[in-house]
DNA sequence: GGTTCCTGATACAAAGCGTTACAATCGCAT
DNA sequence: ATGCGATTGTAACGCTTTGTATCAGGAACC
């Protein structure tokens, strides 16, 4: 299920599109200005984001220019302005798409399904492990048969789960991820107030990959934070 | 440079944008319909095709809907029609974007370059797949006879449904794709409530084409997503 | 030492998936 | 057209996987 961050100062369209998206099949979080959306880009994964370009502070175009600098997220840009020159603009600057207001909400839905069958989507991340052969503390994985290799050359098959949850923890060695943070980029989804699922996945897990599960090496708890996999990942295929 | 192929019925319109493109900075090849389209495809690499959805003999849309099923070539749709509708037909149906005619050459150029800069480069090459030879986790699939040579040299006849459904996973290797995507893709219908045709294809072929079916490696299943083909795909003729 | 909160393990129910079997359909040759 | 074999969609069964509930152990805090 993608998720898109909707940028914009209005708070009425930024709430219909929303929930729109939602309705449509979408995970869909909203930004006010700028900084908001700084803060939700570093908290969470998204796929798209669909970008006012008339905003008060750090203006759309500024905000293209500046994200796609550095990051891949595809933009969809919005605004007032339907003149030719206003759209070129947009789009060299860097956005994938470009929407005049007033819009019809399915227009903007089959653009946003259009850009994300182009852009890498999922692949971002498996685009950097699939296909590979890891090596991290003594284990191997092959990610294409998901399929896991101990020191004995013993060899393990991962669920979908599993191997989820672990190529998410591969791609972020030495770093603590909340229980929030796994459930999103694992599932894709928002956890309950008594969620338990990651620490259900995290066991069955350890019970794979750990040689003494009741003493966790590689996945070490953190109380109260979350999880973190310790060891070093080596690409050697 | 990238390639560009232009379809569109009337002559004044196919020359002017691909000199255009030319004087752009791109390589321009120029098809008046369905048929010349086809043969053009078959002999080159392109990188994007701009589409003009009213043609005589068979039009855009069902051009884009039958090309987006075996291949990964970007396209973009021109149209005298501007109405909402359409536009969200044209995008529905794969296009990656649309212009409405009469068009601003800049913005063809802007959306061209926009378009091409989120398509990784790899996925040009992979052109068409019919009259290829594809080497993909150490099987050959002659694409013509819709004949398989496994490791060892043994063939194997596909039918078709077996044949659709694996140059649909071929041309989009690595990737999630739901069971309503290859459905539509292969079949091009919409699935039931309880529509369990792609499961059971996808069992069929995995006896064909896996070396072991119990263990599943070139296709895996990605549970409650959909399956995914892992290898490389290489066009060797 | 006791209390509270957090986590790991177990058990269970629901959902997803692979397979087999069978019926409907298609292709082809007669 | 007709019949036959191959192919493909549908239904059903059972195994696997996974989310939720529950309980018990252990750490932090007082």
């Amino acid at each position: 299920m993608p998720h898109i961050l909707v940028v914009d100062d209005h708070r009425r369209i930024r709430d219909s599109v929303t929930r729109f998206l939602e309705r449509n099949g979408m995970r869909a979080t909203a930004a006010a200005d700028a900084r908001d959306m700084d803060e939700k880009l570093a908290k969470g994964q998204f796929d798209l984001m669909v970008l006012d370009v008339m905003m008060p502070g750090e203006d759309g175009l500024s905000i293209c220019k500046r994200l796609s600098a550095e990051k891949r997220l595809p933009i969809i840009m919005l605004t007032a302005l339907g003149q030719d020159q206003d759209r070129i603009v947009g789009l060299e600057i860097g956005a994938d798409d470009y929407l005049p207001k007033p819009f019809n909400p399915r227009e903007l839905l089959a653009r946003i399904k259009a850009v994300l069958r182009r852009a890498p989507g999922e692949m971002s991340e498996a685009g950097t492990i699939s296909g590979r052969i890891l090596r991290f503390g003594g284990l191997t994985l092959d990610t294409d048969a998901h399929l896991l290799t101990d020191r004995d050359g013993n060899r393990v098959q991962l669920t979908t789960a599993d191997f989820k949850l672990l190529t998410v923890l591969l791609a972020r060695p030495r770093t603590v991820l909340s229980r929030e943070q796994l459930l999103d980029l694992t599932a894709g989804r928002a956890a309950g107030p008594l969620d338990r699922t990651i620490d259900n996945q995290i066991s069955r897990l350890r019970r794979k990959i750990e040689t003494d599960p009741l003493r966790p090496v590689l996945i070490t708890t953190v109380r109260s934070h979350g999880y973190s996999l310790n060891a070093d990942v080596e690409v050697i295929a």
